[in-house]
DNA sequence: TCCGTTCTGTGATGGCGGTCACTTCGGCAA
DNA sequence: TTGCCGAAGTGACCGCCATCACAGAACGGA
């Protein structure tokens, strides 16, 4: 039961299973290799992909060459959706973290499903707006929170999209993920990631189980994310 | 004819005009007085609003007090269609800048209406690209940029969504807009907007004409803004 | 098992930018 | 004009956090 009850699947399996099914009908396979690039911002681009299988992460970076990390999406997650709504360049850009398997699916062939089945808008509509929600928390979170605040706000998100219960509260995020990319992600230094994450093992708020990061205790981390 | 040629309308007035027409032909009709309050993020809600005339910003508050404000929105913007769409709370707050006409449209409203006219979603669709695709670089802004930078992708948008053009490059921002909402808008303290902003019009970057800020030299300032 | 390579831990240092405390300006009403 | 009040300008200080520089640890291949 895992990936059909977990909390955050809506976020990444953006379309009811007949809708998407149909809709990738016959969509083009694609493959990458991990640190493969599939797109990087301002790229031209006017389609969609879904991971089948795999890992992706969603990332700016800026002309010195440092990244941030909007994203990461596993199996499920549609990426590349708005260069496909409006036809313009690639707002941001997608890079293979492991191997990966990928369907295409061209602003065309969107176009044409959705005039059979407009019900489709009404998925991408959630989609967006569940992008939006998750986007404008982020804004929120860098414009307010010091440092600890943003790494647990970091972690919530991956236990959001990655997290298994284990029961007493204790969330394990199934991915192998670096404290460069929680960096990343909460957009500061890495040493500070280590820092923070190192006095939360020693206050048991976090712990690691053979290279996965399990969230101890959910509840003060939400309070140490808190506005 | 202001709006319909205005550079970012398509920001703002999201929908075709007969579609906007009808679509909100019978929404309710709200007036704001300036510094009331549409809603606050958390709140319920679950219909959006058509900006009819006056000025409403769009911000996120911490729970010290401190505020970031995401948008301004003048005439033909749309306001609150996260909710509208998912049902979920608010996931920003709205205060009036100035007196302003609104019209309400209801979740219920805009099904009934979407029923009959699927194209809504397209525009719907068009609009949350639109604003993921904001909301994103403010992101990038945010995470790269130094406090020049930011300032001038501030000033930029600002210069998008009310900016006149008045020949050889310049760029009239029509909206009484202060330091501390640029401030607020960039994510910095008010103290080194003015700073900033006295070092820029020294090098005739920018200038003020009677309370509005004009943009002297946007290539300058684009520059100043690239990661 | 060994070694290289990539991750992680931790101190020292410095700078960007926030905060504080004023002063100065500008608009507006009496 | 004068006086008021909010907005804008400016310097001094100081704290958070990025950066630098390494020292372990851990992992994966040969």
């Amino acid at each position: 039961m895992a990936t059909s009850t977990r909390p955050g699947a809506s976020l990444l399996a953006a379309l009811p299973g007949s809708l998407a099914t149909d809709l990738f009908a016959d969509a083009k396979p694609v493959r990458l290799r991990a640190e493969e690039v599939l797109f990087i911002a301002s790229d031209p681009g006017d389609g969609c992909y879904r991971v089948e299988e795999g890992l992706l992460k969603v990332t700016m970076v800026s002309r010195a060459g440092s990244e941030r990390i909007l994203a990461f999406f596993g199996p499920g997650a549609i990426v590349g959706e708005l260069s496909m709504i409006d036809g313009l360049p690639r707002s941001a850009s997608v890079v293979a973290v492991r191997d990966a398997a990928l369907s295409f699916l061209s602003r065309p062939a969107f176009e044409a499903f959705a005039k059979k089945h407009p019900e489709v808008y009404k998925s991408l509509v959630a989609l967006l707006a569940a992008r939006l929600r998750e986007t404008d928390t982020v804004v929120a979170a860098g414009s307010f929170l010091p440092l600890k605040g943003r790494v647990a706000s970091t972690l919530l998100e991956l236990a959001e999209n990655f997290g298994q219960d284990v029961g007493a509260g204790r969330v394990v995020i199934r991915q192998k993920i670096g404290q460069s990319d929680i960096a990343a992600m909460a957009g500061i230094a890495r040493e500070n990631v280590s820092r923070i994450l190192n006095d939360w093992k020693r206050r048991k708020l976090v712990s690691r189980l053979s290279g996965y990061y399990c969230l101890e205790n959910k509840a003060q981390l939400e309070h140490e994310a808190e506005l």
